[in-house]
This record gives C-alpha cells, sequence and structure tokens, in this order.
DNA sequence: TGTACATCAGTGAACGCGCGTTCACTGATGTAC
DNA sequence: TGTACATCAGTGAACGCGCGTTCACTGATGTAC
C-alpha cells in the first residue's frame, strides 16, 4: 500500500496530490517538534519534493500553517458532530463529546498547536470556531449541543456563556496535558473524569443559579 | 529615574547590573513578540551590551528563558499569595486569587508564555508548580486555599481534584484571551465573571457530589 | 598608601548554519486542429 | 491519429539574512602585601 507524503509516492515528475502531501507533512512535523521547530525544508524532503515546489500551492510557510489550522478545525467540528450524534442519553452523547475533544487534542497536536497559535485568530479563521453549528463552527456546535441536551435551559444564564466555560475548561485541560503539567501517578482520576465531573458540575451551577 | 534595561544605565565598561536586565528585557520581548521572536541579539542591543556579554550569565539562550520562567513562577506564587491574605470573607478572598490569576496571564505574557512554554516542563519548574505551599508552589498554594475557604471539605472529592479543575479553567480562559478566541461584544460577561462563576460552579459541584 | 597582580565582566569580529524565498529553467500534461 | 503548442507543476542552484554561539582579547575592579 502507498502512502501519500512517502517520497516513493513520486509518479515521475509531476507529484500529483503535492498539496495534501505537503499539509499531512506538515501537520506531522508541528506535531513532532512544534511550531517552531516545523520547517518547510524538512516537509518537502519528507515528500520528496524540491522546496521551491511548496510555492505552487502556497503563498508561503505562513499560509501552510494556516491551511493546517483551517483543516484542523474542520476535523475537530466533524468529530464533535459524530460524537454528539450516537447512541445514548443526551447527556451521555454530550460527555462524549467533551472526550472527543480532548482526544483530539491529545492524538492530533499538529492541529491542535496550528489552530491555537498565534497568528490563527488574526487569518480569520475565527469564523471557523465562533460561526454556526450549521456552518461548520465548533464553538455553535457546543452551544447547540448544550442547547438539545438541556432542553429546559439554564434559567437566567446564557447557554453561550455556559458553553464558553466549558470550552475554557476543555482547552485548560487539553493544554496542561499537552504540557505534561498534569501531574501523574498522583493517585488522582486522569484527565478525561475531570472534564467530565467539571462540565457537570458547571452545567448544575448553571442550573441552580436563580435571579 | 534611571531604569535597569536602559542602555543609559552603563556605568562605563562593566553594566553592573547586567543579569537582571537580561532577564527583564527577555520577559519584554516574549511580552510582545512571543517566544519565537524573541532573540538574544535583541536583547543584548535593548541592555546595551554585545550578544556575547550574555554568556557570562547564562549558558545559552534556552537557560535565559529558563531563568524569565522561573522568575514567573515565584511572582505569580507572591501575588496568588498577597490576594489570598487580604481581607473579607474566604470566598471573597478565593475569587479575589482567581482574579489575580487572570490579571497576571494578562499583565504579564511575557512570563506566562514562558511558564508553559513546550520546554518549561523538562527544565525541573514543574517542581515550583507542584511543589507544597510553603516552598512557594502555586498549586500547592492553590490547594491550601481551598482547604482553608472551605474547611468542611468536599466530601469524597480530594481537594487537590478540585483544585487542578479550578487552575485548568484558569488556564484556560487566560489561554483563549491571550489568542484572542474569546468573543468580543457579544453582550457577555467578561474573563473575570467566566471564571468566578466557574470556580463556584466547580465548588459547588464538588460540595454536593455524595458517594 | 601605593603597586603588582589575579579575576572576571565585558568587547567585537567572525563562524557556520539553516532558514524562507526567488529565479530562470525544464519536463510532463492536456488540448486544438 | 499525429503534431504543435499552451499550460503549469516541478527542478536546482543560489540568495540574503539573522540567528546562536565561539574566540582571543581588553578594560575595570578588588585584593594582597
Amino acid at each position: 500500500m502507498r502512502h501519500w507524503g512517502d517520497p516513493s509516492d513520486r509518479r515521475g515528475y509531476h507529484h500529483g496530490n503535492l498539496k495534501e502531501a505537503l499539509v499531512d507533512a506538515a501537520r506531522r512535523f508541528i506535531a513532532e517538534r512544534g511550531l517552531l521547530g516545523f520547517t518547510l525544508a524538512d516537509a518537502a524532503k519528507l515528500v520528496g519534493v524540491s522546496p521551491a515546489a511548496l510555492y505552487r500551492h502556497f503563498r508561503g510557510r505562513e499560509a501552510l500553517v494556516a491551511e493546517v489550522a483551517f483543516r484542523g478545525f474542520t476535523s475537530l467540528a466533524e468529530r464533535l458532530a459524530r460524537a454528539l450524534s450516537g447512541s445514548g442519553t443526551p447527556l451521555e452523547r454530550f460527555t462524549r463529546m467533551g472526550e472527543a475533544y480532548l482526544d483530539f487534542a491529545e492524538k492530533e497536536p499538529g492541529y491542535y498547536a496550528a489552530m491555537f497559535s498565534a497568528g490563527a485568530a488574526e487569518s480569520g479563521l475565527s469564523a471557523l470556531l465562533n460561526g454556526d453549528a450549521g456552518q461548520g463552527g465548533a464553538f455553535g456546535l457546543l452551544v447547540d449541543a448544550l442547547r438539545k441536551t438541556f432542553p429546559d435551559g439554564f434559567g437566567p444564564v446564557d447557554p453561550r456563556f455556559l458553553a464558553l466555560e466549558v470550552w475554557a475548561l476543555s482547552h485548560g485541560i487539553a493544554m496542561l496535558d499537552a504540557a505534561g503539567q498534569l501531574p501523574k501517578g498522583s493517585g488522582l482520576p486522569g484527565k478525561h473524569e475531570l472534564l467530565r465531573a467539571g462540565v457537570l458540575a458547571l452545567v448544575q451551577g448553571a442550573m441552580t443559579t436563580r435571579k
């Protein structure tokens, strides 16, 4: 079986799938070495192409990273939607969505780093985040999920406010985990339980808030 | 008044306070341009010294960044401790501690970025985080604060577990805010209210958890 | 108090390196007739 | 079907740059006698 991104993919002079292969290589290098450690030269070499070939498909390094981030947001939204549309009670599905988020951050650190890098917010990617669920926006998806999971609402609390809290907690756990700053072997439950219990507490806290 | 870090500080051939000035310059540059954008050459120039002078005080770039991170942890722990030892009810002081955390992340992005950079966990700095409160560990401080603020405990929930949740939420809010990914002008309350309400919900959630 | 000397914080020039990017080019592909 | 030609995805060599780091050095400081 042949894999894109492998130098042996080359079908002669034309690669045939260079753009995809470059995005894939970038994602992998960012995952391995971080956004700092990723270089165009390495990506080109991995793909089996000269460094200059990249410029047929991207304006430059920044554009390539932005493309990785873009695909990351798309992929994340897909996974969250899939987790949410599974079987079980609404609360179970909502919980599974949280797990899917942490899994994504852990298994796709390349995507995740690109998505939340310094320049990501400026390059119009935030629309992907804050867009409606129908437009594939991950945040909109979360808000919708909250509305469906808890149809009675949260009293005076705006679902978007609650969604922000859930997201911030998820993001914080994911970042601390990625940085190796969650205590290991302390006898404490792991990150998934951390998120599950935290989300439950946030939701319950919102529901018991009365004007 | 003269400031360290200003080229005019030079008292002739010997700087007199070069180490401090370099750490300060590094912190400022990291704040302005991020960890990627910070260079030793810029720091040396700002301080008014040749790039080579740095090597009298640090083994290299990495060591300088580690020193910035070290001071960041120390400074954060001090501020948290100060916020906690103020006036008011325990809950008020605990809330103020959360605000101090967010303020630190916002006002000292140089420290914060260095503290939570990729290499920070490996360089023994995690001890500063996870150490006891008596040793100045910020996390230990948080655990202690929870114990004192809620002397009745949290039923079956380990205070360290709750502290992790609070910290992850704080960190997540701070990171999203720094990346410009918290929605602005949406009519939603700001980050401080986000943290206050979130922490309250987490604490209440823990208190109402019964085996 | 004055002098010799050890110490050490600085200089400044240079280094090797690897980066992102450019350029004129060439080989492959697809289409018109 | 065969040929001419436009298109365009690749090459490969080179670029300028700025980085972190080194080196032999020099000037200032402090101490012993």
